[in-house]
RNA sequence: GGAUCGGUAGUUCAGUUGGUUAGAAUGCCGCCCUGUCACGGCGGAGGUCGCGGGUUCGAGUCCCGUCCGGUCCGCCA
């Protein structure tokens, strides 16, 4: 046997009981004849002190960090207790020792504040994935996974594989592709999620379904996306989009009750796409705070939203704001404080070519009247007008962006998210929940001129939009005006989760009968032999009886790590990839040898290339 | 495809307007130490300043190119 215990787990209740350890040795602390070792395991770390009858034998071989070592000894009270460690009050008194293997040098110290860079510590994973905090990172994954099954399993819902040697369908995000030895010139696509399978599971009866299931998708990395990542998959039969969203804002509920004793009791919030762009400039946003976006000249909504004073501003004499297709400003709470040189650097910060803007207004709202950079043409009378508008107080600071529409909406959500930053009203420790509802079914793309879809085109329109959709043609006689093209105005029944300004789940209500699921590849510019060669078999399914019935999927990685209070994924994966797509401890991926390619029926194409 | 920050000892970093032998901390090696737990003390080894080119009497420092890494934009139904 080759531990009795773990090095977690003991305590001065096991006082004068014989144990064995097996570790990895974290520090030695010589004092000539006696010697201290920290052993550390999985569990925890335990103090075994050498005496003068051991020291000897352990001093005439090599032994050092991360030394694998066993030891048989006596659990002893500590003259000198370390209240920082769990197993703080005792340690071993070890009477004999084998070393189990040998370790060079790491590269880096394993500890919580480690001295390793990224690069490195992915080319060394294994030993980076010692160090504490990141196993604590990956041991939090596993209770979320763990929560997640236990929830979905009391659901009856049932766990159901499916393929990851699939159909290539290009439709989004670019496939990852294998090559089929024996189907020369052929090639599967790894899944971007297990869509059609899930839906062909409801129409054979299984109406619950779920998978924790890793998906692949061939884009640029960020710091929160991989190119495999994990979903928390789920599909549901005889459902309506008020059954999925209870069914699983109790899934995250548990989540937090289970993983992070979180009793989330409030309502989770809700808001339509329309609302969220419109008040917070996004399509997820972090309702942790307000400081809410106020359209000042409304090109967004027609008219909808310009409040009294904001229709007293438009088209008053207000120079750059008048020429601008949008005005949009926020009241920072307690911004009046901000010294010139801080504007100057937000101004510098909103310039940036990542945001993109030509600059910034502010207005400094004190009791005693308001200051601006725009004093030289407006009057205080206006400079209230915009100040109230925007709700500002006494003490606040409004800043102001125009320009492009599109642009300078998402220049001042960031800007909001940046201030919210800022000022700490982004906690870590709160969490907060949102579903978005009511997103556009369809987005146009202007360098196609056609429709495509916003989520994905298995997704159902509002029933109230069938109609619309049926009877007209997805055809865009005027690319200029596609906004006036009855299907820029359709409604899906589709939904996301998010949590903190994050997207952590989204997910439909399916299309379920062959003739709308026909009319959505259609109205996506799909001829009636390319909807057939695609999704023939969906297509299929939908004459035997296909339930109603709709789904989500969670981002697994990114609900990890927001619940553990990181920006990054990586962390919270056992072995990431790097920023280009890189596997750095493996060197992948690598070129394959001359014998592999002819199998594969493959010519590469190194024109243009330098040569290997 | 683009922007931006970085690359100096095993590691994390400092390195001034270009100027003598490129430093610190930590790690590593040796010696000393019976209560440490970030142990301590003394001594030592350790550098292609990412790579290539250029400017200069002289380049870690300036310029050009390139490679690698981080972050972001585009992209991610």
């Amino acid at each position: 046997m080759y531990r009795t215990h773990t090095c977690g787990e003991l305590r001065s209740a096991q006082i004068g009981q014989t144990v064995t350890l097996a570790g990895w040795v974290q520090t030695l602390r010589k004092f000539g004849s006696i010697t201290f070792i920290d052993l550390r395991d999985r569990y925890g770390i335990t103090q075994l002190l050498f005496g003068e009858n051991l020291n000897k034998q352990l001093s005439d071989q090599p032994l050092g960090r991360e030394y694998v070592l066993q030891v048989k000894g006596v659990v002893t009270e500590r003259t000198s207790k370390n209240p920082q460690l769990p197993t703080g009050d005792i340690e071993i008194t070890v009477q004999s020792f084998a070393i189990l293997n040998k370790a060079a040098t790491p590269p880096f110290t394993i500890q919580d504040d480690t001295d390793g860079g990224d690069d490195l510590r992915m080319k060394y994973r294994f030993l980076d994935l010692r160090r504490p905090a990141v196993r604590k990172n990956l041991e939090l994954r596993y209770a979320v996974n763990r929560a997640a099954r236990n929830y979905l399993h009391e659901n009856h819902f049932m766990d159901l594989e499916t393929p990851f040697l699939i159909k290539s369908t290009p439709e989004g995000a670019r496939d990852f592709v294998v090559p089929s030895r024996m189907n020369p010139g052929q090639f599967y696509a790894l899944p971007q999620s297990p869509q059609t399978f899930k839906q062909l599971l409801m129409v054979s009866g299984y109406d619950r379904y779920f998978q924790v299931v890793k998906c692949f998708r061939d884009e640029d990395l960020r710091a929160d996306r991989q190119p495999e990542f994990t979903q928390i998959d789920c599909e549901m039969s005889f459902v309506e989009q008020e059954d999925i969203l209870a069914m699983f804002e109790g899934m995250v509920k548990y989540i937090f009750k289970t993983v992070k004793d979180i009793d989330y009791t409030a309502v989770v919030e809700r808001m339509t796409w329309e609302e969220a762009m419109w008040q917070y400039g996004n399509d997820k946003p972090d309702i942790r705070f307000g400081m809410k976006l106020l359209n000042l000249k409304s090109a967004f909504t027609k008219g909808g939203a310009i409040t009294a004073t904001g229709e007293l501003i438009n088209g008053a004499g207000f120079g750059v704001f008048d020429n601008a297709e949008t005005v949009l400003a926020i009241a920072v709470p307690g911004g009046n404080e901000y010294t010139r040189k801080q504007l100057d650097e937000l101004t510098e910060w909103v310039k940036r070519p990542q945001i993109g803007m030509q600059g910034l207004v502010y207005i400094r709202c004190a009791e005693d009247g308001f200051k601006s950079s725009v004093d030289k043409f407006y009057g205080t009378e206006k400079l209230k007008a915009i100040a109230d508008a925007a709700g500002a107080k006494p003490g606040d600071l409004v800043l102001v962006l125009a320009g492009r529409e599109e642009r300078t909406r998402k220049a001042m959500s960031e800007l909001r998210l940046e201030m919210g930053k800022r000022l700490g009203l982004r906690r870590e420790d709160e969490f907060k929940l949102l579903w978005v509802l009511d997103f556009p079914l369809f987005e146009y793309a202007e360098d196609e001129n056609r429709w495509v879809a916003r989520h994905h085109p298995f997704t159902a329109p509002k029933p109230s939009d069938i109609e619309v959709m049926i009877n007209n043609s997805p055809v865009i006689e005027d690319a200029d005006k596609y906004l006036e093209h009855p299907y820029s105005h359709i409604k899906a029944n589709a939904y996301d989760m998010v949590l903190n300004g994050n997207e952590i789940g989204g997910g439909s209500i399916r299309i379920y009968q062959r003739p709308l699921q026909e009319k959505m590849f259609a109205a996506l510019g799909m001829t009636n032999e390319e909807a057939l060669h695609k999704f023939g078999f969906l297509l299929g399914a939908f004459e035997y009886g296909a339930p109603p019935h709709g789904g989500i999927a969670f981002g697994f990685d990114r609900l990890c790590a927001i619940l553990g209070g990181s920006e990054s994924i990586r962390d919270f994966i056992a072995f990431p990839k790097n920023n280009a797509g890189r596997d750095v401890m493996l060197d992948a991926p690598s070129t394959i040898d001359e014998k592999q390619l002819k199998e594969l029926s493959i010519q590469l194409d190194t024109s243009g290339r330098d040569s290997l």
